[in-house]
DNA sequence: AGAGTGACTGGCT
DNA sequence: GAGCCAGCCACTC
């Protein structure tokens, strides 16, 4: 399999945001200026069990919501993971979303 | 090679 | 905010 092209710099954006803030899969798409688009940052996030580092649970949807919970092995982790940083999750929509939300070209001062 | 699927997004209702 | 639809690319069978 080794996909790794694309993946890796996928896990290197992912792992570069801060503790209690969160990022959209478009967000890392268009930073990492991946043709494949969102849905692909997702399907590489399918193979983050094997990075440690890799805080996919800071990665939500474009409204916020904890799309890959499910994946986590437990359609709570993702939620717990978000309210042990001090980020408040409700009905599995991440609440102060557009507060939270991490821009790596944007915080990154790009 | 063709069809189905998915951790998405933007636009419209 | 929530639902439906179309576009998008990579992966699997």
């Amino acid at each position: 399999m080794e996909k790794r092209d694309y993946f890796d710099e996928v896990y290197e954006v992912v792992r570069l945001v801060p503790k209690g803030r969160v990022t959209t899969y478009g967000t890392i798409a268009r930073y990492l200026s991946l043709r494949a688009g969102a849905r692909m940052v997702g399907w590489a996030m399918n193979g983050s069990h094997s990075q440690t580092d890799v805080p996919a649970h800071r990665v939500v949807n474009s409204v916020g919501v904890l799309t890959g919970k499910h994946f986590f092995g437990g359609p709570t982790i993702m939620q717990q993971l978000l309210e042990d940083e001090g980020i408040q999750v409700n009905n599995d929509r991440v609440v102060n979303f557009k507060t939270l939300f991490w821009d790596p070209a944007l915080e990154l001062g790009l």
